[in-house]
DNA sequence: GATGAATGAGGATTCATTCAT
DNA sequence: TATGAATGAATCCTCATTCAT
């Protein structure tokens, strides 16, 4: 009996999966030019041939790759971003950030290299800065709602925060623990807010 | 007759150094694994072999171009990092700081790729973190003769921002001018130092 | 639909044989460092990328070249080498050690060259020793029984004997015909047998 | 005041000497083309350059050593080779010239290596058959007048006996002791004259 | 005589990609 | 869908040789 055609279809995607999720693997760890086809084929348990089959050139593989990234990203916007928040909701948003990059830490190194060599993909700087957008729309939006004289300004600096908190979480996660920067920097958001009201 | 010692010796200096500013320039860009040998020499208007002639392989290269870096950073130091200091000394410490960073993007540049792929460079990130010791030492010094409660927790915070202000500079010189991510980081410090106190 | 299993096998065998044969000739003719991958492959009428695909590097390729020629030299041993043998049989022993070696000088081309340069492959001083034990071991049952008074002796005398003419056979093919280097040495050992007898 | 004309052959004769004699180091335990013309030098004590006004090539320099090995060679003919021997005669030469070989392996794995690699160096062949001569005269003048039945195949026995033995004391100097080499063809050879007779 | 900077061709090796099966 | 043989361009690196000084 032939498959049906969803089965073909389950396979593929399933396929799909695995490839990214090798490919996700090596370009975090070893870098987009130091990986090549062969390595994932390989790791994936597949053949070379089979790799093309399913994207059809490395940068293909990468883009996908990166697209997977922005769809994980993109859940942080879950909390509508319109509304003002409360320090409990700001805090939990924050948590869950983290926890996100933790639990992605892959795609945030990948990004993180990409951000620095920007020409590996096309458009790689604007599709974050748009992904990222969200995020620092809802710090602003907290930070207005507590009265701060210059938001740009104090947003600036909790995205430094962030930014590098993140850094740290990416680059040495052995050295600092995920909840200690996540602390921190909860903290730190609210100390600027704190000294923002006139 | 041969050239004189000192001849050769002034020909390799000079030579090295371009040899070594091209590679920086393209490692930086480009990335390590993306730049080949005969980019850097055409670009530094020499043959292939000479880079050999200069360097031993490429990653001998990448590694004089890692300890210029450092050397660089070193001079970070020049304050003397045990006496405590007033705020005009802090301010001046870190706009040289940033002024230092956006002197030398490509360095950092590349820096920040390394500690995203730290296996391209041996050592590396023991390295880095050895020569960013005396900048978070002078920090130290400073929130804790601010009378700051909790100066671990507080330099992590400053550390954080730093590092996303640097990250910034580095990966969007464009869009966050090094003057406003210097006042910023600056206002934070402060910002920081100003509600530790009990 | 891929080829199947044994399809694939066989193109490797088959393929396989043919690099090596080619490199035998040229390694034999030309000697290791003097041979390259290019000479190699347009020679095979493969692409140098191909070769790669066949063996992980050009040592490994000598590597599977001497083996093979150890597999081939392991056939003088069809005899057994533990019973006295018979005037006729050391005769018909020594014929087909010279017809071995005449049909695959380039082997035996290619083994005096690598016991005069041994770093070139790793062991071969040992590996050769041990492929031509049975060959001596044969010879010295023979002087034995025919009650040589100084065996060892002996069997180095014609131990000699043989590796010359196994030199000449190899280096001045067209000089000395295999036949009268073959005839002499018979000739040379039963002298040797011959004048050891009290 | 400056060197004499005399003064300067003798330093370029004398560095001509060193020259030649790391290059049949070289050649001889890493082979022609595994030895490069910078490591030479660098053994040597010269720059690269100053070899190149020693020798046109380094096709050049192989050739000088090799004819250096042959000058050696030559003087196994001290012996005057148209008078017959007395056994105490032959016996000296045949320790002499393993005496000979023995103090100049290198020149002697150099030549055996040509032989089987003959387009290396030109002509080698023919040269080293004409230099080689003389010895086999000798021999051939001692079992002629020994009565040898079959002159030119006992030479030919003997002969192999000889190369062989060179071979082992050059190939393989820590396994097989030179005197005993000596002893075991001095020994060969009397008992091929005894066979001989009728 | 002497130096070593400089070149360019060539060598080993890797790799994205194609394609017959 | 799936395989891996096959290609050729590109990579890192070496080396004989030249040449200005």
């Amino acid at each position: 009996m032939p498959r049906t055609e969803q089965q073909f279809e389950e396979i593929r995607t399933e396929k799909r999966k695995i490839i990214m999720d090798v490919a996700l693997e090596l370009f975090a760890t070893n870098g987009f030019h130091a990986t090549s086809i062969s390595q994932i084929a390989k790791q994936a348990g597949i053949s070379k041939g089979l790799a093309y089959n399913y994207f059809e050139s490395k940068n293909e593989l990468l883009n996908a790759v990166i697209n997977q990234g922005f769809i994980e990203i993109a859940s942080f916007t879950e909390v509508k971003p319109d509304q003002p928040l409360c320090d409990e909701e700001l805090i939990a948003f924050i948590e869950q950030s983290f926890d996100k990059v933790s639990n992605d830490i892959r795609h945030w190194k990948l990004f993180y290299s990409l951000m620095l060599q920007p020409h590996i993909a096309e458009n790689f700087t604007e599709r974050y800065a748009k992904a990222a957008e969200p995020f620092f729309k809802m710090i602003f939006h907290f930070i207005t709602s507590k009265g701060s004289t210059d938001p740009e300004g104090d947003l600036l600096i909790i995205s430094m925060m962030v930014e590098g908190a993140f850094l740290y979480a990416v680059a040495a996660p052995g050295i600092f623990p995920i909840e200690q920067l996540k602390q921190k920097v909860i903290d730190g958001i609210f100390r600027i807010v704190k000294t923002s009201k006139k």
